[in-house]
DNA sequence: CGTCAATATTTGTGTTGTCAACTACTGATT
DNA sequence: AATCAGTAGTTGACAACACAAATATTGACG
């Protein structure tokens, strides 16, 4: 098979090559269509999928910082934006004064519900509908260590 | 459309995830030690291997702008600061006055194969050792035609 | 030839990202 | 209680990104 000798690339790098095509691509396509319905970014949605899911939907800024998918850095000002457009809002935490805990507001919960759900055809059209189930499924399996750890 | 009713999330959903995670998390492992031991940023790395890859080492500004992954704009300010690190540098297209074609330099090969070297090291210590063949033969099949279209 | 829509790239300007320094608070140690 | 290393988040300064408008050139068409 392709093991003899690597010919020039590792088949490996050819799923890896997958992912960063297929992640680019999408999302070059997707983002778009939801600026254009919802008027947020994906950066919103995502900061806004993570509270969301979240017991209480509320999580403090390191937490969303380390569970945020498309942003490395500059929480602190990604949610004063998010905040500024009323879709969070920032509490004390009890009993620890540094820290602060962003809660979504009821607002912000009601446009990402909404947000989410044509953001989920939108993706449907543009990557599930490329797979048929079995591959859907085989990517699943083999990439779901990387976000179940 | 498909309108039966979802259960929770959809099977295609998990490779979606798979995808963005696996995306995010390698890239946030290896790109700091791309930096550290090459001094180039992944940006810069997208931008040569394009031109390494084309005949001649050479490439139109557009052709540029639609093959680079990681770079959906700027590429003209991009291409200024790698130029500025003299790894590539700008040249007439004979017959086309507007045009410009970025081409690579001896010293902008030289750091490419340094760095994709290493950088394949990286890869495969973040990705690939957490997949068997079997899987990365799954992947790389199931997304092929999402850069092979 | 002269006009003009189309193409190729750059520039202007506002927005977002990044990294280190800074402020505020905590909990442990003495 | 006073000290102090560690933790949480913000701020300042600058780099990189994004999008529309501007510049320059081409090719087609009357």
């Amino acid at each position: 098979m392709a093991n003899d000798a690597e010919p020039s690339d590792p088949r490996w790098f050819d799923a890896w090559r997958g992912i960063i095509f297929a992640n680019a691509r999408v999302l070059r396509a997707v983002e778009p269509k939801l600026e254009q319905h919802s008027s947020i970014s994906l950066v919103f949605l995502d900061v806004l999928a993570r509270l969301n899911d979240a017991p209480g939907g509320s999580l403090r800024m390191q937490e969303l910082q380390e569970r945020a998918l498309f942003t490395r850095s500059g929480m602190t000002r990604l949610v004063d934006r998010i905040e500024a457009a009323g879709l969070v809002r920032r509490e004390a935490v009890p009993g620890d004064r540094r820290g602060v805990s962003v809660v979504i507001t009821p607002e912000g919960a009601r446009l990402y519900s909404e947000a989410i759900e044509r953001h989920m055809e939108d993706l449907e059209r543009e990557f599930a509908s490329r797979l048929t189930p079995g591959q859907s499924e085989a990517v699943a399996e083999a990439l779901s260590r990387f976000w179940r750890e």
